[in-house]
DNA sequence: GTTCCTGCAAAGGTTTTGCACCATA
DNA sequence: TATGGTGCAAAACCTTTGCAGGAAC
């Protein structure tokens, strides 16, 4: 339903030099029919399962991590690896650097977003945050148009 | 710095049943003196082991989560406990449900949020992305007002 | 035929849990 | 003094890694 064709799946794979097998046609396949419900690494696992009984969990999480390589899928907000806190109660945003990972507040500094979500989505909001990825000042360098 | 004062943080454990220790203080009081840096877990146990340098990391986790549980600091992001994926790529946002955990995409039915970094900041955007927080309609009823 | 991928298993890291001792109120 | 918190250790959990056999190109 989401995602891409088979034949641009295959392009996309085939360009980044990575192979076509049915381990990750059917991780893929399984990832789109439920894409509504943003699927766990184990609930991909299980969907996959009931097609190919032999595949192993390391296997999705080798084969998901190169789709995320390449841009075929996405992750969820993964800001961080592990949870972080901070003492600063209230909404405000957050900036993540994808160089070194330091995650610098953006209250102050970014427009406040207005958002509002349509009463036919019956989704009540209670509070909301925007999350800026991208590069901060010390990394911009480092950065700058590709990455290894 | 950030964060509130000695007494608000006292009267807030207490109103909630919670004893105030030299352990809490000592947390609380690394977390905003650090919060700039939005510590993990283990960043936070390291800075207050040189107060107190028999304390535990288990006493940490606990404590942080009690923190969470009263409002007295934050999550970054705590969108899901293990990381998820999804097919649909490009720029659009999700609706949290605090209930059921459930993830919705809110591309299309949420506004266009218009931000900007001002150019003082050193911050270079790749891409970002709303979260929003709340109930969807199965779980609007069960949390209305209050929650266990 | 060479390269890369898979499946299995082990290890790594983060977070949670149980319990005896101790501090708070 | 009674309740709840701490420290320690073990366990649970998610994720990554290493390697031999097998598949894709």
């Amino acid at each position: 339903m989401e995602g891409r064709t088979e034949t641009d799946f295959t392009a996309t794979l085939r360009a980044h030099d990575f192979q076509v097998t049915c381990q990750r046609l059917a991780i893929y396949k399984a990832l789109c029919s439920n894409d509504e419900k943003h699927p766990s690494v184990e609930a991909i696992y299980q969907e996959v399962k009931k097609r190919l009984p032999m595949i192993s969990l390391g296997t999705v999480y080798k084969t998901l991590e190169k789709f995320y390589e390449v841009g075929l899928i996405q992750k969820v907000s993964p800001i961080s690896d592990v949870a972080r806190y901070e003492a600063k109660i209230g909404p405000h945003h957050h900036m993540v650097c994808l160089g070194c990972k330091s995650i610098q507040d953006a209250d102050e500094t970014v427009g406040k977003p207005k958002i509002s979500v349509p009463e036919d989505s019956g989704f009540q909001v209670v509070s909301q945050q925007v999350v800026l990825h991208g590069y901060c000042p010390a990394c911009k360098g480092n950065f700058t148009d590709s990455q290894s």
